[in-house]
DNA sequence: ACCTGAACACCGTTCAAGT
DNA sequence: ACCTGAACACCGTTCAAGT
């Protein structure tokens, strides 16, 4: 068997006819059912092609390794979670400290919360990959976002916006995934969208400067 | 192959002569030698086994599937720092609110980050295994112990201290991990030792009543 | 009581052959 | 351009044979 040479995670080709992009589809969206209903350990590159209908060479035919078919997916995942908390530092700028902070937990835990099945499914997916360039990236976009959200707040100041945004970022997705993680019964996830935005507050607030 | 029915994750059966309790420690020291200098994906059980310098038979006898020896493994890691939890927490009984937040951030983050190595190799370990039950347990242990400490303090009390003690907990565990598991560097971990204890205080304060 | 290592079923990945 | 599936090296796990 090949090691894995820490590279060549990114798709190997695109399907450039219909018939090609049916297939890729149908694969992720295998691998999702597969990942589910069975688990990660039952999680074979046969069994995924097999539920998408197509032989495990045309899998291998896009995705070069099995580790590529799930950094592919956890890559969707966390894109769409970045895009909603850049929409929402966008549409927040100049608002109260005290709004935009609420805005941004709730943003995000609606986007995590969104499909909480497939959010579990890729916390255990992600430690079979070589994820630390992805995570990098996603957190920089996300850094970038909360600290010029927090610069623009309209009746506070901050003295240091970076080790500020850092640690809210941090907490966000810790929490959040400290929660979602092992069977979060309903409770604990309203506990979690109750206490995260006072949480964020009451830091926020003692971490800036009122004008 | 046979499947994981899910329970058997315990070990087999105990060493009881010298030379067996040998075989079992060494197989623990392969274990996270070859997971640190190989990764995870590199971890399998002929290779433990070689450089614990037994047969693989062997490591059978007291781990039945490859999953109890990471499950023994990371068991050991929650109990040594819920036990750390325990022990801070006794310990500040009775004191005032910052005090005991920041002895019980400093005491968490110290366990945690101990052996930064050992924990994040862990970090990678867990989603191998069907950790729900032992989280459950750790978790139960570590919000006891807040929950009773929390309620102790001499200068405030809580109206809702389940809530309190579980978002503190989730908190704790979620942003450490959060800047531990991927390559942390030496200035995120001094960012963490200065933000936390500012941000627990911070909702503590918040959510509390003073006396 | 403990250890060994060949043997078996299964998995990731490739590649010659097809349309 | 895309698909197929037999073939290969490797892995988890077992078990008969040893001390």
């Amino acid at each position: 068997m090949k090691r894995c040479s820490g590279e060549a995670l990114t798709a190997r080709k695109q399907p450039r006819q219909a018939r090609a992009r049916l297939t890729v589809d149908a694969i992720f969206e295998a691998t999702i059912q597969v990942l589910l209903s069975e688990g990660l350990s039952a999680l074979t590159t046969t069994r995924v092609a097999e539920r998408a209908g197509v032989s495990v060479g045309s899998l291998y035919q896009y995705f070069p390794q099995k580790q590529a078919l799930l950094f592919a997916l956890l890559q969707r995942h966390l894109e769409a979670v970045a895009d909603a908390v850049s929409t929402i530092c966008t549409r927040c700028l100049g608002m109260s400290l005290g709004d935009m902070s609420d805005a941004l937990v709730k943003g995000f835990l609606d986007a995590k919360t969104q499909d909480i099945a497939t959010t579990r499914a890729l916390y255990m997916v992600a430690a079979e990959l070589d994820t630390d360039e992805l995570l990098g990236i996603i957190a920089q976009r996300n850094h970038a976002a909360i600290r010029t959200l927090l610069l623009s707040a309209k009746d506070a100041t901050f003295d240091r916006p970076d080790a500020v945004a850092f640690t809210l970022r941090a907490t966000l997705a810790g929490a959040t995934r400290a929660v979602l993680e092992r069977g979060a019964t309903p409770g604990d996830l309203t506990a979690l969208q109750q206490e995260l935005p006072l949480l964020c507050r009451a830091y926020l607030v003692a971490r800036s400067n009122p004008l």
